[in-house]
DNA sequence: AAATGTGAAGAGGTTCACAGCG
DNA sequence: CGCTGTGAACCTCTTCACATTT
């Protein structure tokens, strides 16, 4: 089940926890590359080293802010200390715990971000993974097997998984994401080109894949100056 | 080649072009819509009615100023006929003509996008498929080879591809940016967590998947509302 | 001297409220 | 009357500039 307010884990000072969507992708790339630089052996890092590591996508204006929002965790003159920083930004990107993930739909896409996960991010578990097709329902995938969508809510009772990630055609997004809110999923990550309704109080997140194309193909075709 | 400003073809009254990187995948979100609802024999649409559409997602406010920069497009007290708002959506999006794909990598991720890609965009062609694992090399799909990574310079002189998807490693990830960029391709849209430093004027778009599920994580810890 | 932390200014995007037209 | 189109208000996020601390 999900924790509560985790408030009470949180250093002192470090209350201003609710961070806006556009920030928490900055904080987790920090933590990525903070991750690299303490495994390189270093112990203290500035806003402008960090801005380095990170390809200087993010300025060091903008790093003081974010980090400054979580806590008293810079020394002026000094920098920042890696080790307390990281674990600073694990607890609030929620990465001090494991997740149990619900993969729907197993056809390259799922296939894609389950291994991506189990490649590179050690605390999601990929706990379930559902398909309703008769050759891939019963495949094993690094020891998960793919079960029958048909039985999710079953499946889902056993394994409690909290996010769930909806990699199945367009038309059938809705319905799936509606049962797995139902069996207790209460967050999705919707690779369906689809606006889902759900009822329960339940976290989405869309990612379209067709809709960052198209950002490419309008540039292209009206190029106005070349960034990213 | 890449066309020029395309202005010329834009109907009167359509000057402002350059749409900011929030707009586009609305507007692409409307397309599809839209796309759909003719299908259905509708020929006329309101912004609530699109609203309605697109699950109220967007506001018919939000909608109307997106619509309003793209020309007169529509009439007052009628709504907007739906034809012509596709063609000046798909005008703007650089949808009206086709775009060669390169996919670097073809793990399941560049299977996914090249699946996806052939399911769904039929406008997107996949012109050439990379890998540097010899049990991927030689593969066909659809018709498609997948060439050595190494022959890649060879490979895009011959295809000519606008458009780059960067599916490798994150360590291979900024050496092939660098080569597909140096043979020509202008656009990247890229998996790998890492942010491409490029030396031609090349459009890269970052997809940071354990970034996206980070926000959820995040959101689960310290659950502050439940939208979207 | 060096780097953090932060109020104030600025930029960008969204919503409001209503004028304008069909 | 209905729905578009849009200036103004509003809100959110980023950058600037500098006071503050080690």
């Amino acid at each position: 089940m999900i924790e509560p307010i985790a408030a009470a884990l949180l250093k002192p000072g470090a209350l201003r926890i609710a961070q806006s969507d556009v920030a928490i992708p900055r904080l987790f790339a920090y933590h990525r590359a903070l991750a690299q630089a303490e495994a390189a052996g270093k112990t203290v890092v500035t806003s402008i080293g960090l801005a380095d590591l990170l390809g200087h996508t993010i300025s060091s204006t903008q790093i003081r802010k974010d980090l400054s929002a979580l806590g008293p965790l810079g020394r002026r003159g000094q920098g920042y200390a890696i080790k307390p920083l990281i674990d600073q930004l694990a607890l609030v990107l929620g990465l001090e715990r494991d997740w149990r993930i619900a993969i729907a739909g197993f056809g390259f896409l799922g296939h894609a971000f389950a291994t991506f996960l189990a490649a590179r991010e050690e605390r999601f578990k990929v706990a379930a993974i559902f398909d309703n097709s008769p050759s891939v329902i019963g495949q094993e995938w690094q020891g998960v097997r793919v079960e029958d969508a048909a039985s999710l809510e079953a499946a889902l009772a056993r394994v409690d998984a909290q996010i769930g990630v909806i990699a199945v055609p367009a038309a059938a997004a809705q319905a799936i994401a509606g049962r797995l809110a139902q069996s207790g999923v209460r967050a999705l990550l919707n690779f369906a080109p689809v606006s889902l309704r759900v009822r329960q109080p339940v976290i989405v997140r869309n990612i379209d894949l067709a809709g960052e194309l198209s950002i490419l193909t309008h540039r292209l075709s009206f190029a106005q100056g070349y960034t990213n």
